[in-house]
DNA sequence: CAGTGGTCTAGACCACTCC
DNA sequence: GAGTGGTCTAGACCACTGG
């Protein structure tokens, strides 16, 4: 593993661990970090800069750098998607997650399909619809489609577990980028009858490209969330 | 101005120009762009690296660094608010914004401001009420609250024009980053009144805590957009 | 003033792609 | 094998903070 990365880890662990506590003091400063890690300054400055663009640390010339105070969010418990994940919701969840199969097609590509994944119009595409639960409660509704000449060999079996578990470990493909839309949207009625909603409960719809480390758009999708149960957080720092 | 900098804006021009042109080709590769811009390679890929977070540009170890296909959107034009814009939206636009103030008043610090600003419960803050509107149609209506110990002085004049504006040009504070949540709600009275929706018609919620190159988070607000007039984009790769 | 982070350099070696 | 990006180094000089 990359020597910036491990750093970064050892870094958040002793923010998590509070061996560097949430005071007003600085942490160790870099010099003194990049000897006790054993590399350069440089090295040292690329494992901080990491957590400065999550937002928990940050710098101040001439002073140091320093824990930034918790951030603790203001309401009640939802699902959380943070801008740092790629795809997929696998991640950083302690509950029960299902998946249903709604549907699964062999399509041609319209129009929008063929601009957001760069193929031409009529290409075959996969459509998946799903239905996510947590602990039994509908979440969201997933409406994708995958290049079909990519990713190849779909079964309705992959799909009872993680597509894309299957695409990194089988297919070895590396999923490294992906561009989200985010927008409210009223319920329609297929919302409605899937997530469990009435007349004027809304949804949030994240709209997902998806790319391998190739470039190549693979994945486009649509996510339709229930909206008491999902938020979209999202850290930005000045370059 | 920071040499990376630079060479990153005039990177984004060639792209913009078509000098480089979104091709199957790669750009000039790190070497040769550096002894062009007289400049290291770390330099070099300083740069680069600003687009690629942006999602402007993937890098192939091995092949070069490519311009992403143009990520067309596929949706009717609306206000984009993108991930590396910090706060306000009076960058990136050529249309007519209009403030109105609603209401302009100090009040004591609740729970929650105490939270999101890190002050003491009761402390002086300004709540700032205003609407804002494209081209005399109503967009957004945003609730905000202010330190009051250190954003001092505003008045409605200021208010009518840029609040970024005199904090960071009158006050001569640096506003380098912002933490948002975004979630869809159903609007409420005031909403539907302000926005002019309907009972069904819902708002995108953006909640935002805005800090200072201090670090002092200066800034706790909640903008609710019309659903139809609002989206948000974020570009995320692998670190 | 001493101490901190911010930028930049000139080089090294490695991992990967593609011919 | 030649060419590309990915990581890492050891140093330099600068800008800013805070006593």
């Amino acid at each position: 593993m990359n020597k910036y990365l491990e750093i970064s880890k050892e870094l958040l662990n002793r923010i998590n661990n509070k061996t560097y506590n949430n005071s007003t003091n600085p942490i160790p400063n870099e010099i003194q970090l990049s000897k006790e890690f054993n590399c350069s300054r440089m090295t040292m400055r690329r494992a901080i800069d990491i957590l400065v663009q999550e937002g928990i640390i940050y710098r101040r010339r001439g002073a140091g750098s320093f824990i930034r105070d918790s951030m603790t969010s203001t309401c009640s418990p939802k699902f959380k998607l943070d801008n740092n994940i790629i795809s997929g919701l696998t991640q950083t969840i302690d509950y029960n997650i299902d998946n249903k199969l709604i549907s699964f097609k062999l399509i041609f590509a319209t129009e929008s399909i063929k601009n957001a994944l760069s193929i031409k119009l009529n290409d075959p595409v996969y459509e998946i619809v799903r239905i996510r639960y947590i602990n039994t409660s509908p979440y969201v509704v997933e409406k994708t489609y995958m290049d079909a000449s990519i990713i190849s060999g779909i079964t309705e079996d992959i799909l009872a577990k993680s597509i894309y578990k299957y695409i990194e470990k089988e297919l070895n493909l590396s999923i490294t980028g992906s561009k989200k839309i985010l927008r409210a949207s009223p319920s329609n009625q297929l919302d409605r009858e899937y997530l469990l909603l009435s007349e004027n409960e809304p949804v949030l719809e994240v709209e997902q490209i998806a790319y391998l480390s190739s470039g190549k758009a693979f994945e486009y999708s649509f996510s339709r969330h229930r909206y008491d149960k999902f938020e979209f957080t999202s850290f930005t720092s000045k370059k």
